[in-house]
Order: structure tokens, then C-alpha cells, then sequence
DNA sequence: TTTTTTTACGCAATCGTTCCCGTTAATTAA
DNA sequence: TTAATTAACGGGAACGATTGCGTAAAAAAA
């Protein structure tokens, strides 16, 4: 089935002009007399010509389209990621596809594979939990391709990258238990692979040291998949809750890690905050509808989307390739509640 | 910036052959000697050659992408529906190009005409809750442009349309109410533009009504919305809980109306079940976690998607027009937790 | 009136790929 | 040995739009 649409040589045929003529005319050169525009514009309104972009795409070389990888949409943090690609994208007459790793490095090498193959303009990629290998990616770089990393970056590629204070905001978490009173505070982390883990375990031990409580190893367990599967995020709270001096807090460093954290405390009836307080980083939108409300560590992902798809688009737009790339650090925002404040 | 790609115009210079005969050795055609193809393919492999889509979408007509209009991609419905959506586009080499109207009708006709100037072969749509006029979807439909609905059709429309029965749904989660004990039965609805709304409401009055229990008009409170503005909601609950029979039991009929309902109540300090009990339309995944866990009406999102992206596939790689059109209805699930249960 | 300039348009190449037609040279059939 | 066939490849148009260049007619300048 196909759906054929009107051309410029349609229209050029139709009026007796030629389809340079008409192509000025509708660009609105001045070239072209008014009598002449007026009665191309009038013509071209009525039967609805709308300019084929494919045929401009290839004129062009560009396709006025940008790729985005994230590892999951239905991820509260990565929809509100996207939505800010997209207020940026679509306002400068840009496509946004969307591909999901699901965590996965092999989905993540097809997913990249496939966009790049041309369809594309740009890329903004926030790398996948198991990835350790990056070639697939600097060899994409190398060639002169605009990359964008967004949250997840790989440190040792050179290009933009939109981040957030993940050492900050972990540091202020975990400072928050200490100051609530918690002393035996673990850290459920991510993957070790990737640069967030690594900072966020930093700000943690920081502020645990900072405050001279004991900084143990075994309190920090890592979960490969981010938390994406629930069994490893048992195993890694199993053997937290098997130390001799078992936690009194968890700080959960993902939002899969947190909401498994909670579903694992739940169903052995751990009581949040009584037993086990917890904060976590999350973008839920329904924290505060937990119960007891979720106290997290938010990240302003529109913004950062916002921010990426605008870095990316000037290097897109730009002459010549850029060399001088920028490191954006954004804040994190802290949000006590319920989970990590003892009743009184 | 611009990345330059390899052609076959770069091979056939390369091994001083023509375009076509490039072209033809690429795929294999059998007027090329077994020879030839060899030395084209071994070449293309090495300097990485990949075909040109923009190009070969010229000359088909096709872009092998397909649009996706959506209100939400937060919400965890869309997003499960994307995630069926994609796994049967992308193994079917197309792209898939989503927009969000959120819930605007001026959004949904700026996204429609943005994607239908040829940049897509087809459109899967998911109504906005505010469209009254489908004149932009008929326009294009019209004109034999492939469109398949989901969750949210249009009835004036003819198409595919892949639906869940929502009469049933509404039914079934009302009974559900009536028999754990509930009399004064509200019912939180979406936008009365919708199918699925009214839909809804049959199924709730059907099952009010079948079991002898009086109806009353003011327990059905819209919100045009469909819950977006918490706003909405909170005045549709504030009639609700000002009758002077107030009701026992809600039965919400969208995720965002759901989790706007708990909010509510959580503001108002009423207690579920045990002052009103709950029952929502929600794809949530966490929504065993919430305190008490939420009852829900489950929407086979996925499978949704895929069906959907199927039946458009279809349509788009038909021959002739399609005018069999199929209406899919989907069951679904009802989920009962605490939250439409009352404590012993 | 003649020359120059301007106006307003058409021709054709281009982007990367495919595909319908040739066109050789080798092979086979008569 | 000659005619017919086939294998293997090249030329060039086409997809839709843009754009540099050429040019006829009209307008302006000389």
C-alpha cells in the first residue's frame, strides 16, 4: 500500500513552470516575480504539497534526525530524560529515535550499529549497565560523529557530557542518615563498570569518613544489571543483612535499585524506617505515595536532556568539528521523607 | 560538522568497475561472476561500506519508519507499549519515531502533520484525551495513508484498531467491589470524548445495575484530562466526597486518575480500604509496593504494542489497499490487593 | 537608437542507489 | 564456419528537491 503524495514537478506540470521555478517560489526567492509566487503558493496550498524531507535528507547529507540510547523508557528518569530531548529536538525541527539496550552491551552494539548506519545525525547515549568495552562507541567518535554522553558517560572519551553530581548527591545522602542518627550505612550500588557507580561510592565514602563512622567494604554490594533483575538485587541485600553488625540504612543508587529494595524488605517484612531506613536516587513520580513516603535523591533529568540535545545540535550544526568539549554537572536535589526519618 | 559516509560510487572507483556492477555484486545478483563478487564484497567489508537509507528510501518510497503517537511515554502503560511497539518494528528493520500530544489536541495535529509529510510509512495512534474532532486522522486516512489505533480508537474511523475490553474490565473490577462487600460504588472516570471512557462506564453500570445495586449519576465524575492535572481529579473526589451518600469504593479508570486518586486520599488523611476502598486501571509495576498494595485492572500493554505494530506492517507492505479491517479486543487482567480488601 | 543591465525563468547536475537497456566477448548450436 | 545464445558488465535514467549557470525578453542607460 502505498500513499503517493504531490511533488514540485506535479505542481511545475500543472502550472507550466519549470520545477526550478516553482522550487524558487516557494523558497520565496527573488528570482521569481510576484504574480508568479502568488500563483505557485496558491496552487501548492490547495493541493497540499508538503516538501518531501527524504529527498532533502539526501540532497542535504542530514536527516534532521538525532538517536537516543538509554538502556529502559519505562524508567521514570529516562522518560523524563526524553521528554526533554524532545522539547529541544522537535522545537529545532528534529526526529528523535529511541532505542532501548535494556542493559544489555550486545542490544547496545545492534542499537548503535543500526542508527549510525547513516540514519542519523547525532547520538545521545547513556551507556548500558554491562558495558566495559567502548570501541563500538570511539570508533563512531573517531570517524567524526557527534556523540553526546548524558548521565551515564564513558570517561574516557572525549566529547560532551552531561552529568550530575553523583559524589555530591551521594555524599549528601548518606550525611543525611548520619545526621538522622543511622551509623551502619550500606550502599546499594550499580554496575562497577560504569562512572556513576564509581563516583556515588566515592560521595558515600566520603561522607562516612567525613563524619567518622567506620567505613566498612562489605556494606557496598554491587548489582551488575543496575537492578534490573530482582535476584541480584536479593543477593546483594541478602548478604548486607548477613553481616554480624547488619546495616541500619541503605542508600540504593538507581531507581530499579531502590524500588527492589523496597519490594525486597517487603516481602520479609523489614520494616522502613524502624528496621532499615532507606533514601535512594529516583525519579518516581509517586514517592511521596509510598508508604512510608520514599525519601530520594532526585535528579533534574529534563534538564538534562534539555541540555545534552542542545550541546549535541550545536556540534551537529557546527562548520567545523568542534574541539573544545564541555563537562556539565548538574545538581542533584535531596528529598527527605518518610523512609529515612524515624518515628517518633 | 558532517561525517562522511563510504558509497558505492567510492567502491566502483576503488576497483575500477561501474555503479551498477557494485550495486548488483552487493546483492548478490547472479549477472555478476562469483569473481567480481568476491573482490566487491571483500572490499565493501574493509572500508566498512554500509548502504544509504535516506537514499534507498528515495527510491522506494518508503522510509522503513513508522510514527507513534502517544500522550505520555512516563506514563508505564505507553511505555510498555513502546517496548511491544519496538520489538516488532526493529525486528523488522523500521524505525519507530514516537511524539507525545500530552493529553493536547493542538499537540496531537502538530505531531500528526509533522510525521505524515512523508517521513513515516504508517502511524500508530493512541488518541489525546481532549480530541473531540478527528479530522486530522480522517484527512490523512482518507488519502490511504496506513493507520492502526491502539488503546484509544476512534470509532468514525475504519482501521485496524487494538483495543482491551474495557467493558469487561469496568465490570469485572465493579463486581469485584460489590463482592467483597461494597455498596456505594463511585467511578473516577477519563475524558468523556473516548470510547474507552464510555466503554468504562458501561461495564461499571452494567455491573451495578446486574447486581440489583441502585445507580446514581453523580458517582461517575470525568475528568478531561484524563487525570493529567491533579487538579481535575481532586474536584472530581471533592463532589464525590460531598454527597450525602458518600462512596465506599472507587473504581478508577486510568493510571494517572489512580495515582492521582492515592494522592487524594493520602492529603485528605482518608484511609484505604478501611474509609474508602480502591481499585484502579494501571500498568504500574510498582504497584504491589505501594502502602496498601493497589488493586488494579492490568492492560496487556506489550503484547498491545506488538499486535498493533503488526497489523500496521502489514498494511504498509500490502500490494493493494487493505479494506478488511480488524478490531482486536485484548482481555484483561484484574489484579486484587489490599487496597480493595478490608482488614480483618 | 543602440548598448547595457535587470528581470524572470529554464536546463542540467547533484545526492546514493537501483534497474532497465544496451554492448561486448565468449560459448554453443546449427 | 556461421549464426544464435549467454555470461558479465557499463551507461544512464529515475526518485524529489536544490542550485549554479545560461538566456530570452524587458527595462534602463547611453
Amino acid at each position: 500500500m502505498k500513499f503517493e503524495a504531490v511533488t514540485i514537478k506535479d505542481i511545475a506540470i500543472a502550472l507550466g513552470l519549470s520545477t526550478s521555478t516553482v522550487s524558487r517560489a516557494l523558497r520565496d526567492s527573488y528570482e521569481i516575480s510576484p504574480a508568479t509566487k502568488k500563483i505557485v503558493l496558491e496552487y501548492a496550498e490547495q493541493i497540499n504539497y508538503r516538501p518531501n524531507p527524504i529527498a532533502l535528507s539526501l540532497k542535504e547529507k542530514r536527516s534532521h534526525s538525532i538517536g537516543v540510547i538509554v538502556c529502559e523508557i519505562a524508567n521514570s528518569f529516562f522518560s523524563q530524560t526524553i521528554n526533554g530531548i524532545e522539547s529541544i529536538a522537535y522545537s529545532k525541527g528534529y526526529n528523535v529515535i529511541i532505542s532501548q539496550s535494556h542493559e544489555s552491551y550486545d542490544r547496545e552494539v545492534i542499537d548503535l550499529n543500526y542508527l549510525a548506519s547513516r540514519s542519523i545525525d547525532g547520538l545521545l547515549i547513556s551507556v548500558s549497565a554491562e558495558t566495559e568495552n567502548f570501541s563500538h562507541i570511539q570508533s563512531l567518535h573517531d570517524r567524526g560523529f557527534p556523540i553526546v554522553f548524558f548521565d551515564r558517560a564513558v570517561e574516557s572519551i572525549n566529547t560532551h557530557k552531561v552529568i550530575v553530581d553523583n559524589n555530591k548527591g551521594a555524599f549528601d545522602a548518606t550525611e543525611h542518615l548520619i545526621k538522622t542518627g543511622y551509623i551502619r550505612i550500606a550502599n546499594l550500588a550499580g554496575s562497577p563498570h560504569l562512572s556513576i557507580t564509581k563516583d556515588r561510592i566515592k560521595g558515600y565514602r566520603k561522607a562516612i569518613e567525613t563524619n567518622d563512622l567506620h567505613y566498612e567494604e562489605a556494606y557496598t554490594q554491587y548489582c551488575l544489571h543496575g537492578g534490573m533483575v530482582y535476584e541480584e538485587v536479593e543477593k546483594a541485600l541478602d548478604n548486607m543483612m548477613a553481616l554480624p553488625n547488619k546495616p541500619d540504612a541503605i542508600v540504593a543508587s538507581a531507581d530499579k535499585l531502590t524500588t527492589n529494595c523496597i519490594r525486597y524488605f517487603k516481602s520479609k517484612n523489614i520494616r522502613i524506617p524502624e528496621d532499615v531506613a532507606l533514601i535512594g536516587f529516583s525519579n518516581l513520580d509517586i514517592a511521596d505515595l509510598l508508604s512510608p513516603s520514599l525519601s530520594v535523591v532526585r535528579q533534574p533529568a529534563f534538564a538534562m536532556g534539555q541540555i545534552a540535545t542542545e550541546l549535541l545540535l550545536k556540534m551537529i550544526e557546527s562548520k567545523r568539528g568542534v574541539s573544545e568539549f564541555e563537562n556539565r554537572v548538574l545538581p542533584l536535589e535531596i528529598m527527605v521523607r518518610e523512609s529515612s526519618t524515624p518515628l517518633k
